[in-house]
RNA sequence: UCCCCGGUAGCUCAAUGGUAGAGCAUGCGGCUGUUAACCGCAGGGUUGUAGGUUCGAGUCCUACCCGGGGAGCCA
């Protein structure tokens, strides 16, 4: 029996006898001509044969082999430029390893709500695949550019005793006598401790709002990854995110172009994420949106007022008003989290930026940290936040606190913009969202 | 929670208030280079649910259920 070979590496093989295990994407039979698409996850090939070549048994087989079963190829490889991707096997042996009841995805169009029920089926399709693939280097590309710039995975927890910043929109669940715990939002609070012991740290994990949000651009349960680094300060940290950002849409362009293409993403558009990133500060954002408002040329485009925060249309507005992904900096204090350091020249405003990706929106969302603990404490209050509940958050700052700068990105988010995925539904393997838990 | 759109065959969709249709999928037959192949034949329906208007409702009205898109909130 010839070696087992992996779709993608057919190329290597040209003319020579090889064995391949995969599923049936589809057959098509032109009288005494057959073809069988295969599928092994690395890839698909077409397979053919000739009746008079291969025999009734074989040929007959081929054509009556359900979509979707399992099979072991043999045959030739052949470099055809009919085959589609240039290279095919010329059949000698079909092998059902299971025969595949009717399946319901069939090669026509299907709508969203009949793909999502049967997503544990259409991760199998080809675009989900490519999809797939690159949100599985998007997720490998995000920690190991951090690793290599030293910095150490501190996993923080999933069960929490409280809000992080609010409680209205957490998963609450029973926790034995201690009454509720609650599934994240953010790993950030517990992250600074680690930034504190390790100087560069992040924590990559789910995170879960229970917000009624019923968009394209949220999820209930979705991934996250948040670096902290110690000694930084707000300017160090737009760098870093700057370079971080980059550096993972260079490397998906590097190993997953083809899948890039086959989701017809514009790839001149990827190739232009380098740094520097413009920063429109708060102020100027306001001013630009409120210009297009009055222009009248940007339709359902609400114009601000200073103090508000920027809705999804401003954010799609705004970055597309740039080539490359924008920082917008300094938004009001009062609309922000309670920890964010405020700016000491004007303290109205925060030193913090959202990361706007063009045509999408917001990706990332970062600051520098309040260190001071009497302001923390202050800020605490206003917020009315229990102090109890954040003691050992206010005790970083009583024990060596210094300056320190963090970020959060979504990877699903990340996963969309970078693939041009339409959904954030599509971007994960089993989404969870306001009205779907299954599969 | 609010606004907009939708629900008809396994799937995607048609159908002036007047006989329930097509393509794909499935089954059978044909075709030696197909690329979501093509050609012919066949089977396949409680039109989301419950009421109402009407001689007559897939179509009009009311309520509810389910889904999609958006807002708010955020990553």
């Amino acid at each position: 029996m010839p070696e087992i070979c992996p779709v993608d590496r057919l190329q290597e093989r040209a003319d020579r006898e090889v064995l391949l295990r995969g599923w049936v994407r589809t057959t098509r039979r032109k009288g005494k001509i057959g073809f069988l698409v295969l599928r092994d996850g690395t890839g698909d090939v077409q397979c053919v044969a000739v009746r008079s070549e291969v025999g009734d048994a074989l040929f007959d087989l081929l054509d009556r082999v359900p979509q979707e079963s399992s099979v072991e190829v043999e045959g030739t490889v052949r470099v055809d430029a009919r085959a589609p991707g240039g290279v095919e096997v010329g059949l000698r042996a079909l092998r059902v390893l299971h025969e595949a009841e009717p399946y319901p995805i069939t090669p026509k169009e299907h709508g969203p709500e009949f793909l999502m029920e049967h997503r544990h089926l259409w991760v199998r399709s080809s675009l989900q695949h490519a999809l797939l693939r690159v949100r599985a280097e998007v997720v490998a590309a995000a920690q190991e550019w951090l690793n290599g710039e030293g910095f150490i995975r501190y996993d923080t927890p999933i069960l929490t005793p409280c809000a992080c910043e609010g409680t209205s929109d957490l998963f609450e669940t029973k926790y034995f006598d201690l009454g509720s715990a609650f599934l994240t939002q953010s790993g950030q609070l517990y992250v600074e401790s680690g930034m504190m012991a390790f100087g560069k740290v992040y924590c990559f994990g789910p995170t879960f709002r229970s917000e009624k949000s019923k968009t394209r651009r949220h999820l209930t349960e979705f991934w996250m990854i948040e670096p902290e680094v110690a000694f930084a300060g707000f300017e160090d940290n737009l760098a870093l995110q700057e370079r971080y950002f980059s550096g993972i849409v260079r490397r998906v362009l590097e190993r997953r172009r083809a899948d890039l293409a086959a989701l017809g993403r514009d790839l001149a558009a990827l190739e232009r994420v380098t740094p520097p990133f413009p920063r429109l500060p708060y102020d100027d954002a306001v001013a630009m949106v409120n210009a297009a408002a009055a222009s009248g040329k940007e339709e359902g485009l609400t114009p601000l007022s200073w103090g508000e925060d920027l809705g999804a249309p401003h954010e799609v507005f705004l970055s597309r008003q740039f080539d490359r992904p924008v920082f917008v900096t300094r938004y009001p204090a009062k609309v922000k989290a309670f920890y964010m350091q405020p700016d000491p020249a004007r303290p109205e405003v925060a030193l913090c930026a959202d990361l706007l990706a063009p045509g999408y929106g917001e990706i990332i969302g970062g600051s520098e940290r309040i260190h001071d603990r009497a302001l923390l404490e202050r800020r605490l209050a206003e917020h009315g936040l229990p102090a109890e509940a954040f003691r050992w958050y206010v005790d970083l700052r009583r024990y060596g606190s210094v300056p320190h700068s963090g970020f959060g990105m979504g990877i699903e988010r990340a996963v969309a913009w970078i693939a041009g995925a339409t959904h954030l539904r599509e971007t994960i393997p089993f989404a969870r969202t306001l009205y779907k838990i299954y599969p």
